[in-house]
DNA sequence: TTTAAATACGATTAAATTAATCGTATTTAG
DNA sequence: CTAAATACGATTAATTTAATCGTATTTAAA
């Protein structure tokens, strides 16, 4: 339970592995796959993501791959997480309401104070608390 | 992510509705599965599950259900959602320690860190925080 | 200018997890 | 007795997540 999906797991290692390789550095998403055993497609794509979110900076054709952003480290965790799965948080009915229980729902207001509280704290942990 | 479980959500509206109906009065699994639409045969087994943590009390026979127990509202978040769903963390990689990438796993030690500010959080919550 | 090695990305398939149901046994108040 | 509960293992269904495939595009370098 709470357990994060293998798309951020694999994130987290790809972008602890491009702080580690420096700013300047374009490392191809083969070189990070066969490093830590990660699937190349996957991990393709999820570079994508990050690099439309401007998290990592991609380089296209031969000889090239992602490197990482200057202010990338700053992130929020929250961001960082809701760019690749979307909205945090324990249940759905906060973001989409089509539950048909909603209204004798009686857990709907503590549930969302606890969710207040992880949101607050992955508010305050930046991606860099990973990374360094 | 980082979403409960239905057996989770559905253990805490039962909670929820056991306590307002007073430590004495017996409540049929019936009765909460018509209220909230809960799967019937669901909620029984979630609710055995609780019953044998002494979270609260099963009456069999007819006319039986169940009930709370006095102390059952002083207990951490962290117990309750483990008793239903095991071990409570972001990776799995510290329970069982099978994961063939663990030596060159590097996010391991800071994931961990989180880790145990999530399980802070929920150390500090009650289920009286969510059942009243 | 051709080739090889990258990224880009939609579509599909596979695997794993979670949710729900079924069947049968047992208990107990009335 | 009987009806209405809980107990619980086994199975099936549904959903979500993970992985793969195919094709197009880009670009450095031979």
């Amino acid at each position: 339970m709470l357990k994060i999906t293998r798309r951020v797991e694999y994130a987290l290692i790809a972008m602890r592995h491009l702080q580690n390789e420096g700013e300047d550095k374009t490392v191809s998403v083969k070189e990070i796959s066969d490093k830590y055993c990660i699937p190349r497609e996957l991990l393709a794509k999820i570079l994508q993501k990050l690099g439309k979110h401007n998290i990592v900076i991609s380089v296209r054709g031969s000889s090239g791959g992602y490197k990482i952003t200057k202010n990338s480290n700053n992130i929020k965790m929250t961001n960082f997480f809701e760019i690749l799965e979307g909205p945090l948080g324990l249940m759905d009915c906060y973001f989409e309401s089509n539950c048909e229980q909603l209204n004798n729902c009686n857990i709907r207001i503590p549930i969302n104070r606890i969710n207040d509280n992880i949101r607050d704290m992955f508010n305050k942990l930046k991606l860099s608390d990973i990374t360094y």
